[in-house]
DNA sequence: CGCGTAAGCGGGGTAAAGTCCGCTTATGTC
DNA sequence: GACATAAGCGGACTTTACCCCGCTTACGCG
């Protein structure tokens, strides 16, 4: 049993769909390496793949849907290789060992798409993104515990998007809980890392 | 003396500047509470606050910008209070209480202004934003290593945030270096904070 | 094989974002 | 207080995302 779990659409759609929506990813790579991210309408992807400007939405809803899209179609590989690839990153290893390679295969996966990515994040740059009050907080302590062994830099990041709109609102969004059960999971999640990563761990084992 | 600390724009504006500014801010956020995001639209936010479009955009540079300006602003106050508040928030308190500390307080300032932040953060929905690849996987290795006292769709969420596009491109931002040095740099960080979460803590103590 | 129907398609229309560039005005200097 | 100059301003203009809704077509069923 390989079984494919289910990472696939739930709902198959008609042929035609299909064969359109590869039609408009690959027009979407073509104008994508041709002209970069910019050149990439959807005006433009609908006319040049032969189709209505309607399809184009139906099927990516949005601008950013289709990086997102092309970013999906791309991971694919990816995806194979943890349901039934070699470990560590498939079945076999330790779990700590695959989410390490996890990990590892993420990163390089997003720096392989990295102008990919870029698109489907950022709609445009809306100038000097200087590093917002959290990272900054973050960092100082960080550096006051004075962590053997970890890079301060990255770990302040790691940290800080823990604490970014889009993880808790992704929260907030399961239907029929309520707010204050939610945010205090949340506050009680954001402890433990904290304990985790600045860890008493040695003070238990004394 | 507080030291105020250099968390403000380095580069004062004009007086009239300044005015303008407060004033698209006090206009943004009537309409907001009068009629929604959807209303606050940047022709609609230049006229009624008596200001030319071209004033709006070299302000906010972008739409999500003016929602990104609220927060910041709405966030002062929290800013203040680390800076010369009461333990654990403010100065005084262990690095680890104060992080935790602010960890709470920034969860608590996120759903209170989970408008502007949905706002600022999505630009509309693209629809069904299923769990990506991502999370399925995490959670899944998460489950496996039964970390006690772990609340593991939390934990997912984190950890899952730390692999984002958005992180690893704001560090390759970070001009004059070499990318393969920084995905190294992040690997190793990732690798790290995976340990540090999923911790072969006790271990070292033996 | 023909029919019913629901999914898919098309492309014109609308409103909003973002750009440009000449004019205005704050601010520092003599 | 007049001047020089650089920052700020305004609003017409262009481009583009996104909506709408009648038409077409794939596909299951009898």
């Amino acid at each position: 049993m390989s079984s494919p779990l289910s990472w696939g659409p739930p709902h198959p759609e008609r042929a035609d769909a299909a064969r359109n929506r590869q039609r408009l990813l690959t027009t979407a790579r073509e104008l994508l390496s041709e002209a970069g991210p910019d050149s990439l309408t959807m005006d433009r992807l609908a006319e040049r793949s032969g189709l209505g400007k309607g399809t184009v939405f139906r099927r990516f809803g949005t601008r950013a849907g289709i990086f997102q899209a092309l970013l999906d179609d791309n991971e694919r590989a990816l995806q194979h290789e943890i349901l039934s690839g070699p470990p560590p990153l498939g079945p076999g290893a330790a779990p700590v060992d695959r989410l390490t390679a996890y990990g590892s295969a993420r990163i390089r996966f997003l720096t392989e798409n990295e102008d990919i990515a870029r698109a489907a994040t950022e709609g445009r740059r809306p100038g000097g993104r200087r590093p917002p009050m959290s990272q900054i907080h973050i960092r100082v302590l960080l550096r006051e515990l004075d962590l053997p062994g970890a890079d301060v830099d990255v770990l302040t990041g790691q940290l800080a998007s823990a604490l970014e709109a889009p993880l808790l609102l992704q929260l907030l969004d399961a239907p029929e809980q309520d707010r204050s059960a939610l945010t205090a999971r949340f506050e009680v999640g954001w402890r433990y890392l904290v304990e985790r990563v600045c860890g008493s761990t040695g003070t238990t084992a004394g």
